[in-house]
DNA sequence: GGGAGCGTTTCACCACGCGAAACGCTTAGG
DNA sequence: CCTAAGCGTTTCGCGTGGTGAAACGCTCCC
């Protein structure tokens, strides 16, 4: 039925946590109109969910609780280099001051990890824990670029390549152009591919072994990031943050 | 069996996660012994959890994906309240230079919501999400002293007065002196009951229709809170916060 | 005062989650 | 070099636990 010996009621309660995480504190009912399944079925799993804590009843108001955001930061404290990458970030964002973000790779999707906006910054909706599709992504076209080939293939076969701009990556050719680029000069640039009007350019962070780690990038409007800025100043910033990270991450 | 009409799968699910959250990356057999659960059934619910995306499979090392960070940081932004709040607690840590966070009430528990560290703050695994049994913190008391009765009760029946120092209140009658000794000067002290050495004010932070919506707080080492700083200077600063950020909720 | 909507409860059914056991595989040790 | 221990994975029959249609009581608003 499902995919495979997975668990049909675990899927169900996560499309319930998601459905509040979208639609903000809702009622029974919206749940399961939007959700097409019974009531008394989402009902049963927000009473699990609420006594569990992972989800709370303001009368009759369901909303995530903040158990999420507890699990999500033991998830973002599980690797030290994240706490390493903290701390560029939030140098590169002071030195730039436009925003700087640590970005990995987790099922085929690029996730925004860290994230500081530097003192001219422009507000994005971008927050810890986002995804975005990994071709898209300054960041993400860093990690790509030292995958090897299969990997990339079997990403790009997964999850296709969505536009989310018209700027956006949307054939493999392109895609693969581009990663050649990034290999050749070391960074990565995303011209308005994930929102219009922002460019950004990325560096991978490359642990020990030789596997890639995440990625740093630096992004900020059209018309500051351009020029000799976008061609030296910039990609020196980052790389040279890349290089301590890396330093960093090795003699911990 | 469970509590009544919950779903154990769920619940277990939820464990494994806990798990995982506590003990970071690990294999399928450490959780199955430490959860007393048997390998086939961890199995099933870790490769759900996988392929839901809230579970990371490196090798066989499972560990919790940064998805959680995403719900998290949805649950965060549910009420525009919680975003004004982390404006106040960054001029708290500022002004004062020691560390400030804003707390709420989440199924009779003090859940950390924002929290930033001033110049001179003192290092402490406080995070957001993190929590602490609610009469233990400033926050936590502050909140508790615009309670009606009854509902301090049912949660000194709920959770007890556990104790996280030898300094931490553990007694009802001390908790209802506190209470009102805060309800009198209009903030509340925690004087190294949740870590030694540390002491902490907070204050309610009043909504529409005289419901608390959380508490603000500022703690420090005993030795920099104290004296006249610990009598007027920090609780101006901190009232004087407060009220503004009520405000700003009021006319948002 | 009636009807629509809500959250909640009930109940019989059988799919589905369960767990003992077996299975390959890698690793370490004699 | 062979064995044994441990790992993650797979299998499979059992029976329970998750399911959903339906009914319930309640509040709110015509």
């Amino acid at each position: 039925m499902a995919s495979e010996g997975t668990i049909r009621a675990i899927e169900r309660t996560f499309r319930i946590a998601e459905f509040l995480g979208t639609h903000g504190p809702v009622g029974l009912s919206a749940i399961a109109t939007g959700l097409e399944l019974p009531k008394s079925t989402v009902y049963r799993h927000l009473r699990t969910l609420e006594g569990e804590g992972y989800v709370t009843d303001d009368e009759g108001n369901y909303a995530l609780s903040l158990r999420f955001l507890d699990l999500g930061e033991r998830a973002r404290g599980r690797h030290s280099e994240y706490r390493l990458a903290a701390e560029k970030v939030g140098e590169l964002a002071d030195r730039t001051a436009e925003r700087a973000q640590f970005t990995i790779e987790e099922h085929g999707r690029a996730v925004y990890v860290h994230q500081q906006m530097g003192a001219n910054a422009v507000r994005a909706d971008t927050y810890p824990g986002k995804r975005v599709p990994i071709h898209t992504s300054a960041a993400g076209l860093a990690i790509l670029s030292h995958y090897p080939r299969r990997r990339i293939d079997a990403i790009v076969d997964r999850h296709g390549l969505e536009a989310m701009t018209p700027r956006s990556i949307t054939d493999p050719e392109t895609l693969h152009d581009r990663l050649q680029r990034t290999r050749e000069r070391g960074y990565s640039i995303n011209d308005q591919g994930v929102i219009e009007g922002l460019r950004a350019i990325g560096a991978p962070v490359i642990g020990s072994e030789n596997t890639v780690i995440g990625g740093l990038s630096i992004s900020g409007p059209i018309n500051r990031i351009e020029g000799q800025r976008l061609d030296e100043e910039l990609p020196s910033l980052l790389l040279g943050a890349t290089n301590e990270l890396e330093l960093d991450i090795t003699y911990q």
